[in-house]
DNA sequence: GTTGAGCGTT
């Protein structure tokens, strides 16, 4: 518990959060801790990235522990060059929960608001704003647009020429933490890509042409799945050649 | 390998 919490955010009681703008996409918060700490104690590095690609989206949010400090890394961030680009930090004026904060603290415990709201006028909350908020904004860069549009279109043709997309759950390269970890930052595979189509050496006389039958009902595990469900009209034949032949069911994904 | 307005998560 003495690094940034890995579930969610660790404390916003008294923390104030800074707005990082204008970042590189290849800039990580390992990289944004030390500018950021020299300044005042950091609560919490955190960069927002795509659920799908996984990509930073191009600004993080730091979260400071007294304004003072924040308000000097305000002043001596903005406007830094890092990786070429100039940063502009900024106080937060959204909090986690869509709520108005004033000078990156929110003006009142959420679990305070809750609990007068609930006491002195239980005013009915919309909870469609905050979905508005939450789906509306899945178009909010042309640049994104298109490179999203170009991935599908990849994919698509992927699917075709059934290259059989021997991607490991890694994406094939370095997985941008969004959150600040030395931890897991020490410890690397060193050989990762030596061969891709490695596990294809692997002779199938040696494994059972039949696979697990309780299992059948789950034909591929594509980490698109949930975007564009594969046809159930495909030959078992065609995905059970293309996909690995590894006798894990249903894997948990890669969620940590 | 690309892009560039904006406000956030187990």
């Amino acid at each position: 518990m003495s690094h940034f919490g890995r579930a969610g955010p660790p404390d916003i009681r008294d923390t104030y959060s800074l707005l990082v703008l204008n970042i590189t996409f290849r800039t990580t918060a390992d990289d944004l801790f030390p500018l950021f700490d020299k300044y005042g104690k950091v609560v919490d590095v955190f960069i927002p990235r795509d659920r799908r690609t996984g990509d930073s989206r191009g600004f993080a949010f730091v979260r400071y522990k007294y304004a003072d400090e924040a308000q000097k890394a305000v002043e001596k961030l903005d406007g830094r060059v890092v990786d070429g680009r100039e940063m502009m930090v900024q106080f937060a004026k959204y909090g986690p929960n869509a709520e108005r904060i004033h000078k990156g603290r929110i003006l009142e415990p959420v679990e305070k608001l809750k609990r007068m709201s609930r006491s002195r006028s239980p005013r009915p909350r919309y909870r469609d704003e905050y979905r508005d908020r939450d789906y509306r904004r899945r178009s909010r860069s042309r640049s994104r647009d298109r490179y999203d549009r170009d991935r599908h279109r990849g994919r698509d043709r992927d699917r075709y020429h059934s290259r059989s997309r021997s991607r490991s759950p890694d994406y094939g390269k370095e997985r941008r933490r969004g959150r600040y970890d030395y931890e897991k930052s020490r410890s690397r595979s060193p050989d990762r890509s030596g061969s891709p189509t490695h596990h294809s050496s692997r002779p199938r006389g040696s494994v059972s042409p039949h696979q697990t039958p309780s299992r059948s009902r789950s034909p591929v595990a594509l980490d698109d799945k949930e975007r564009s469900p594969p046809p159930r009209s495909v030959s078992p034949r065609r995905r059970a050649d293309s996909r690995t032949p590894s006798p894990v069911p249903s894997n948990a994904d890669e969620q940590m």
